[in-house]
RNA sequence: GCCCUCGUAGCUCAAAUGGAUAGAGCAUCGGACUUCUAAUCCGGAGGUUACAGGUUCGAUUCCUGUCGAGGGUACCA
């Protein structure tokens, strides 16, 4: 029995049955403040005090005089401070989760929130004009840790890749390759200042002229596009393999012109009287959909814009019938979803469905000094170049491990010079430390077993201080995989398992695990290959190698 | 100009929906390896949560204004 779901249930019952006239009333547990008794803390009493017009200590005394939880589960509950509900955790229930824990730790953090339903996740999504850089990574890996948690709580996860294979920027792909091409063979020419400036467009010219020879087909514009559009994805998607996420599907943008799914929006958009032309252009009526003004769906020039292919693409994506779509974007989108998304609601289509995480850029900084990424200039730095330095596992915990609504700060010269600073060696250390423990153990003859494990005599004797929180802070673990992938805050994990290891570190360090005294030894190994089945779970779902030695 | 995200210890960042005395890491100072991994641990110091108001039992969190950073912005994506 999860412990949060069972105390909701108790509080939720007795609520019910003593304010009957309460309908709408939330729950919210914190773990109570080091300074008073108990584990938990409750204020919901706050809450009832409002709604109620009472005393919220008198309203907090009379529902734990009417509680009656189990003392097997909760020891001791009090009221405290002005009306928290303050609730200990009885041991005896701390230590059957390591029963749960030691016997499969996935079905222990097990949350069935998403029986039965899809979800999609598009992210990335990096035009195919060249390689990953180094903020498309902070999104691979935030897309594919949300993809992992929501997974975790029972969804069926598809990953989706959308390639803006059309377009100008393709045009100006196209036509720096085949500069580059004419350079190469010898011409003279001038090559534009918003053109494709990076090293790799020259490498494309070279792999062009070896496969179509030295006449160029200069008037085939596709030809060059499709190649350098082709090799570039063919780059992206080693880049991804690299780092460890993988899409479930592709989806190119130009099908959605060659189906007419455009013209068929466009149609329905018109119909709607939602567009109107001016200066030869087609333009949206967005002011009337509460934007601050209208917006080009056509240019004059005939081009389509981004905003009426990504209408198209989301109306493709409602209607392939998820329950739930997840965006993740760039800051620099943040202007131009909510059109999106106004257009289709216009349409009448759900977009409740629809949540959009903002990730905010990641500032690279080498020796202090910042360096402004940019594909179309050369000088930014790739993602391969930054998985090289650093390898996979630091990529992605840097990443993942501060809030996407916050800046990230990347030190490339700390990154690389100093790795031993970051906390994914912290947690990784405390994984392999118990696996050499467990290695020594066996050499003295003591092991884990499934019949150790069930021994209620055994595990009674975890009974010091260090070893009660460390069985709390497992204890807390399902619920926080829980939140993450609710609140769609995938930092809460790093954040959790460098909790984890700062109480096993010190546990360590007090305690012998493996000692002369042998029952006492066999409920220690209980006890930290709990440890160890939490870390290597929650590195798991980090996409995070948990190595058994360092 | 307008819109969005943000401003927390010297630095990088936490603190779900408003909860009790705002927490970590790095850096700094002082300690701990003849015993299961010192990539570790223990202790000290470090704060008017940018600033000024407001909302209430309670604000880092919500509202208004000012200052500062990044992003978007009127036929790029």
């Amino acid at each position: 029995m999860k412990m949060y779901k069972y105390l909701r249930n108790q509080f939720h019952d007795i609520i019910k049955s003593l304010y009957t006239g309460l309908t709408e009333f939330e729950v919210q547990f914190d773990r109570a403040p080091g300074n008073f008794e108990g584990d938990i803390a409750t204020p919901l009493a706050f809450d009832l005090a409002q709604k109620l017009k009472r005393n919220p200590r008198e309203i907090a005394l009379e529902i734990v005089e009417s509680l009656q939880l189990d003392d097997n589960k909760i020891s001791r509950t009090e009221v405290a401070g002005g009306g928290f509900i303050n609730l200990t955790i009885n041991p005896d229930w701390l230590r059957s989760s390591l029963k749960a824990i030691n016997q499969d730790v996935k079905e222990f953090r097990r949350i069935s929130i998403g029986e039965n339903k899809k979800i999609q996740v598009e992210f990335v999504s990096a035009n195919p004009t060249g390689p990953l850089t180094i903020g498309h990574g902070r999104q691979a890996v935030i897309g594919d840790i949300i993809s992992r948690l929501y997974e975790a709580c029972g969804y069926n996860v598809s990953r989706e890749y959308y390639f803006n294979n059309t377009g100008r920027q393709m045009r100006i792909l196209a036509d720096s390759v085949r500069l580059r091409c004419k350079e190469l063979l010898g011409e003279k020419t001038e090559f534009p200042d918003n053109y494709y400036q990076g090293e790799y467009i020259i490498e494309l010219a070279t792999e062009f002229i070896e496969k179509y020879g030295k006449d160029l087909p200069e008037d085939e514009p596709d030809t060059f596009m499709t190649f350098a559009a082709n090799k570039i994805i063919e780059g992206i998607k080693i880049t991804l393999n690299t780092l460890g996420v993988d899409f479930d599907n592709f989806f190119n943008e130009n099908s959605l012109i060659d189906d007419g799914e455009v013209l068929d929006v466009l149609e329905l958009l018109q119909d709607n009287d939602l567009t109107y032309k001016e200066d030869g252009a087609l333009w949206l009526k967005t002011s009337e959909l509460g934007a601050k003004q209208d917006r080009v769906l056509i240019k004059s020039t005939g081009e389509m814009t981004y905003r009426l292919l990504d209408i198209a693409y989301h109306r493709n994506k409602l209607n392939r019938d998820f329950d739930m779509l997840i965006d993740i974007f760039g800051a620099d989108h943040i202007g131009t979803y909510k059109d999106v998304l106004a257009g289709l609601k216009a349409l009448g289509y759900d977009i409740d469905k629809i949540q959009v995480i903002i990730h905010q850029f990641v500032t690279l900084t080498e020796n202090g000094e910042k360096i402004k990424m940019s594909t179309r200039k050369a000088n930014f730095v790739t993602l391969d170049e930054l998985i090289e330095e650093v390898g996979v596992d630091v990529t992605r915990f840097f990443f993942i491990m501060r809030s996407a609504n916050s800046h990230l700060n990347f030190d490339l010269a700390l990154a690389k010079s100093e790795s031993d600073e970051n906390p994914v060696f912290y947690v990784q250390y405390g994984c392999a430390r118990i696996s050499s423990i467990l290695r020594f153990a066996k050499n003295q003859g003591l092991e884990y077993s499934e019949d150790i494990v069930m021994d209620e005599n055994l595990l009674a004797k975890l009974d010091s201080n260090e070893e009660l929180e460390l069985m709390k802070k497992l204890f807390e673990y399902p619920r926080m995989v829980e939140k993450a992938a609710i609140n769609i805050q995938p930092h809460i994990i790093p954040a959790y398992l460098i909790e984890l290891a700062k109480v096993f570190h010190p546990f360590y360090h007090e305690y012998r695990v493996v000692s002369d005294n042998k029952e006492l030894s066999l409920a220690r190994i209980i006890l930290v290959r709990a440890v160890r089945e939490v870390i290597r779970d929650g590195l798991g779902l980090l996409g995070i190698s948990a190595p058994d030695q360092m």
